[in-house]
DNA sequence: CAGCATCCAAAAGGATACTG
DNA sequence: CAGTATCCTTTTGGATGCTG
């Protein structure tokens, strides 16, 4: 997704830098990772452990987590908190900007929720022989 | 993402189906996909031509292209229109939901804007070596 | 509990060539 | 112009086994 100016009218001249490779939003937050969208999401409620997102993520392999936690860990938008009892405790809490990313998100979700249905039933009818 | 009942606070038994496989977001809007926020977004300010499109897009290949659009018309959110000239003009536009969709996508493209910058130097501070 | 390493299967997606 | 078909590389991400 562009990250550039407002689109200009696409064919005019003044597209700008709008869809440059390297501003296509996926190289800023990678929503395009399975997990990246519902991490933040269930981290907007509380700071959450390792194991209370792999419980909340229903599905969410070791690998997957810990390797989606570390880029938004990376790209500034969570904290990791580690308390050196044994066994460790590592807690994961959103960031201010990383708040504000997900709160930008919540208006797409609460979309996908409301219209999910919508969009699977012109798949169905879409899909459906156009039998006579 | 979840498009199930919101949250509850995770680790308690009233998770519901909001975190259920078939409730993750990419299987009712594939936002995974490179190309679909892109398309959406640069739908919203009109109707646009196959090649319109591809201009707009820079970098996109006529098969992504061509395979985003058929699955945007599958589920109900683009319109595909064929005026039967030689050659052929076809054109795609937002339907009522597309167009709320991308709406609701707009706050989220906000953010990529405003706050890319964020991210990269994050990113940045992050990996330079944490020399003394 | 909180992970990392390795291996492997599947999906995404670009390049190229061809069609009505 | 507006695609389709095929090939092939890259990326994604699940499974499994091991560690402090």
């Amino acid at each position: 997704m562009a990250v550039g100016p407002q689109l200009q009218h696409p064919g005019a001249e003044g597209m700008g830098d709008a869809f440059h490779p390297e501003c296509v939003w996926r190289d800023v937050i990678d929503l395009s990772s399975r997990w990246t969208g519902p991490i933040l999401h269930v981290l907007r409620e509380r700071p959450l452990r390792f194991f209370e997102l792999q419980t909340a993520l229903e599905g969410i392999s070791d690998k997957m987590l810990s390797q989606t936690l570390r880029t938004l860990v990376r790209d500034g938008l969570v904290t990791r908190t580690v308390e050196p009892t044994t066994p460790p405790r590592v807690t994961y809490e959103l960031t201010t900007l990383g708040h504000s990313l997900a709160d930008s998100l919540a208006p797409f979700i609460a979309w996908v929720r409301r219209h999910a249905t919508d969009v699977l039933a012109a798949r169905r009818r879409h899909d459906e022989p156009q039998s006579g």
